[in-house]
RNA sequence: GUCGGUGUAGUUCAAUGGUAGAACGGGGGACUCAUAAGCCUCAGACAAUGGUCCGAUUCCAUUCAUCGACACCA
């Protein structure tokens, strides 16, 4: 299969630490993701598109030592856990998951830090850490309260002095700056980008990117020193170029980074100085490209904007809401009433209000109705002919606007539920059978035109919708069923 | 504390220096192809105070509320 001529296009997920199970803001990038990535492969595009997990660190090192098993039997549940939400998302099958412990990364990472040696960006040198014996984990600056660890105030915070590789993050303020200045649309949306600026102008410093081995064993090793593991920078970062190749497979590389003008990355606002200064910064100090857009999601929070947390018990189960509603109904959740880039309230309300008036009332029954006048009053399915998604659709999406993509989707349904009222062809049919024929065939033109913009949103029940009109048959079940 | 964002109907959002729009939810109506769905219609809001202006929800200031950044937490 030649693929010599066609563009190609390249999106990554961030690496989800894997220190619990999947949570919603996740699955909300993933989908997102997915979203556009089915939607560049519609365009015509070839598509890499990545995720993985992050599986490295203490904090996993420790979770496997309290139950008793191996950092390696810990990360591999979770994985398979991560690896779950590709069907239960309605993930493109394709998908390349890429793991932090799997063998071509742990190689690649080694290669990136020779490099960046290599290139007079790594030294080392002394550096104190705050360790908490309540907690046996290291804390940082910004943990601490009145110098003490929260969770163990009658407990003094040791200081341990040990040496660390550092990364000179500092000498590439200009540059990044220069990056951020050339590439208005580089962060995405703007605000962001103006965060990630005013951070950068006020002056970086240079940031630790080992840990002692005897501390801290479940790490990818130092090339140039086996007493220190890769602090999680230099090991998960790198995974968006291991994913492609870096630095084995050249060709590959050049094919899904250069080809591509740099790669796509989706990740939460809690990741934008990651994403958008620190790893630009490793790609300059490896002479590789930087990245093309980088799109910051807010994060879903529980009702009147609170955060989530178990405690307060107002989380929301990916799987849960998947198994109560299917798959494509999350996905139109996530593309349509989470503000993109904003924070947006997730209550299980305002899921079932949003599923009976959008799904069920809306898309759903528009698809029943105008499928049962034409299986009663059409004789062949209709001729559909060739539809390109709209123009407008097309603009949202190159802005990673999924909601306002999705918004023109359901004007459309609106309009066809209008016409169908307006024009009345289930009354017309007793009197004049041709014009109100032709009606029928419009509004199931209208419907296939309706599964065509929601390919990429929808898959399952955009296939579902051309099946039907294909076959000139109304659905057996509806396509969503009203929930009380 | 410093810097920045936000504050609009019950809820989630939009627009605007000159009668504030929508969606969901709520009330009412006529219809029936459809998942008691769809359509029409009604009610309902500019955080507070001051200022600039002929006129401010919009600009400015202050207050209150809320979110974020101020780095080595992923």
């Amino acid at each position: 299969m030649s693929v010599l001529n066609s563009k190609k296009f390249y999106i990554t997920t961030t690496l989800p630490y894997v220190n619990s199970d999947p949570h919603i803001g996740f699955a909300m990038e993933f989908i997102r993701a997915d979203m556009i990535a089915r939607y560049k492969k519609i365009q015509g595009f070839d598509v890499f598109f990545n995720t993985g997990t992050d599986e490295h660190g203490l904090k996993i090192f420790k979770k496997a030592e309290e139950r008793g098993i191996s950092p390696q039997e810990y990360v591999d549940e979770y994985a398979d856990k991560f690896k779950a939400l590709i069907p239960l998302l309605g993930i493109s099958p394709d998908v390349v998951f890429t793991r932090t412990t799997d063998e071509h990364h742990i190689k690649s990472a080694q290669e990136f830090w020779k490099l960046c040696d290599k290139n007079g960006f790594i030294y080392k040198k002394n550096y104190i850490i705050n360790y908490c014996v309540g907690c046996e984990l290291e804390k940082a600056n910004s943990e601490l309260v009145d110098g003490k660890c929260p969770d163990h105030t009658n407990l003094e915070i040791e200081y341990i002095d040990e040496e660390n590789y550092f990364f000179k993050f500092s000498v590439f303020q200009n540059r990044l700056m220069d990056i951020y200045k050339r590439n208005p649309e580089f962060v995405i949306p703007n605000h962001r980008l103006n965060e990630i600026k005013s951070f950068v102008e006020r002056g970086l410093n240079d940031f630790s990117i080992s840990r002692l081995k005897t501390k801290m064993p479940w790490g990818i090793e130092v090339p140039t020193d086996s007493n220190h593991v890769m602090y999680v920078w230099f090991d998960a970062l790198v995974n968006y170029i291991s994913a492609i190749g870096w630095p084995s497979d050249m060709e590959k590389f050049n094919t899904w980074q250069k080809d591509t003008s740099g790669m796509v990355q989706y990740c939460g606002k809690d990741n934008l100085r990651q994403q958008a200064s620190m790893w630009q910064a490793m790609l300059l100090a490896a002479d590789l490209p930087h990245s093309k857009n980088i799109i910051i999601d807010g994060f879903v929070t529980g009702s009147g904007g609170i955060k989530m947390s178990k405690s307060l018990g107002n989380t929301i189960d990916p799987n849960e809401i998947v198994a109560e509603y299917g798959t494509d109904a999350l996905r139109y959740y996530v593309a349509r009433e989470i503000a993109p880039f904003e924070d947006t309230p997730f209550t299980k309300e305002m899921f079932k209000d949003a599923y009976n008036a959008n799904l069920a009332n809306g898309l759903g029954n528009l698809v029943s109705r105008v499928m049962t006048m034409a299986q009663n009053n059409i004789d062949l399915p209709v001729n559909v002919g060739e539809v390109k998604i709209s123009e407008n659709i097309v603009n949202a999406i190159e802005k990673y606007n999924l909601q306002e993509a999705t918004n023109i989707i359901w004007e459309k349904i609106g309009e066809m539920d209008a016409k169908i009222q307006l024009t009345q062809p289930f009354k017309l049919i007793k009197t004049d059978k041709e014009k109100a024929v032709e009606i029928i065939k419009e509004l199931v033109v209208g419907i296939y035109e309706i599964a065509i913009y929601l390919e990429a949103i929808l898959p399952e029940t955009s296939d579902k919708i051309k099946k039907l009109v294909k076959q000139n048959k109304k659905p057996d079940i509806p396509l969503f069923l009203r929930m009380e």
